[in-house]
DNA sequence: ATATATTTTTAGGCTAATCTAAAAATATAT
DNA sequence: ATATATTTTTAGATTAGCCTAAAAATATAT
């Protein structure tokens, strides 16, 4: 079980780190939780013992998988709250945060998941930010898809259209997940396919039908 | 702000003077608390320098009136959580303790009052015990219990006195919840065990103990 | 490449809340 | 009323989380 301050930090470190790669430094967290660097330094020492982030001395932490799940979990909290404060207790929307930063907290499986069923299981929450299921998948963001994108631009991935398990292997087989920066190289115009770099790394070329199923920031 | 611990104590210290006058010893508060007394003796010092509490070396405790407040906003969050939790979420009787536990610690007025007006003003939780309006004021307790009822005569559950899970598996299992019918058939003069009609149907026999520790009307 | 600035860590202290063990006060029993 | 038992308080440690100040590592600029 974990304290309510550690949970923050989890959470800290997940955002900043969907925000963008290696920002979540030492001087980064304390900022958003309005704490001193030193005392970050102590809590990351803590959360390393519990195999909770990733972390090397001075450099940018990243979560462990059990640190994600945790974090996420906040997340899901935080939003599901949101929605049913302003959709059931007529709260505005930036009234919310405050009391959602509390009701994150609490522990119980129960209340979350039958939160969820009672808010009619919400995707976004009112401030449209997507809200991840019990297993903790983010709904998919309906806007960009990676067939929109010009040569030579860089996004990130944020989502996939098609949920079938042939995708996802094929995914996996090009290391291409959530967070994974690619850059456009080249399209053929003759069928529209791609040549990307794989988070500086790998090359690939990719049919259209693929792009426009890879929903990109 | 007080701490959540502080919060505790004085929930703690509130209830046991409702059961009784002079009963919030250290020893009371510790054994509730499930700590140790010399932890109960150092809060108090605590307390009472916060003037939450009045408070002489080797006697027992009593709320000045803002911790008396303190602990009605409490014991109010509480119950409302637990009337959601039971009316909105579908939690039965007996799962809903522990979550309303932390709920209760939720700082925000307008959250409670919300939460209020959202079910409707409820007098009582699940397990029939009064919800504090805003200004703190309780609503008539309830004093009709099973035990008063004459033969022949058709009641409904309203709450419990004893919340022990022993007592919510007995009720679970003779399909006995809030709201139920109860006819009282017979009333054996020997121990004043009773038998009773469920809802029009199932019959049973319970025992006077039982029948004590049911609120009716 | 060396000096300067920035970031991060360490060292040492502080407070809230807890504990164990022992001392002090109060209650009980003969 | 004196001895014994119980309750309560005190003394002294411990832990989580925070702080300031200084040291160490890394980054930046000339």
């Amino acid at each position: 079980m974990l304290s309510l301050t550690e949970e923050n930090y989890l959470k800290s470190i997940f955002v900043l780190n969907q925000e963008q790669e290696e920002s979540a430094t030492t001087n980064a967290i304390a900022e958003k939780l309005s704490t001193k660097a030193s005392s970050v330094s102590d809590m990351l020492k803590r959360l390393l013992k519990k195999e909770l982030i990733h972390y090397k001395k001075y450099q940018a932490v990243t979560l462990t998988s059990t640190g994600k799940e945790i974090a996420i979990s906040i997340l899901r909290k935080h939003r599901l709250w949101e929605y049913f404060l302003v959709e059931k207790l007529q709260f505005k929307w930036d009234e919310v945060h405050e009391v959602a930063e509390q009701l994150e907290h609490i522990q119980s499986k129960k209340l979350t998941n039958q939160l969820d069923a009672f808010l009619g299981h919400p995707k976004f929450d009112p401030h449209g930010d997507p809200i991840p299921d019990k297993n903790g998948q983010f709904p998919m963001k309906l806007n960009k898809t990676l067939s929109m994108v010009k040569e030579s631009e860089t996004i990130v991935i944020v989502g996939v259209k098609d949920h079938s398990s042939e995708f996802f292997n094929y995914l996996e087989r090009l290391k291409i997940e959530l967070g994974t920066k690619l850059s456009v190289e080249l399209i053929n115009e003759f069928d529209a396919s791609m040549e990307i770099k794989i988070n500086d790394k790998e090359s690939a070329t990719i049919s259209y039908e693929v792009a426009q199923n890879l929903y990109v920031k």
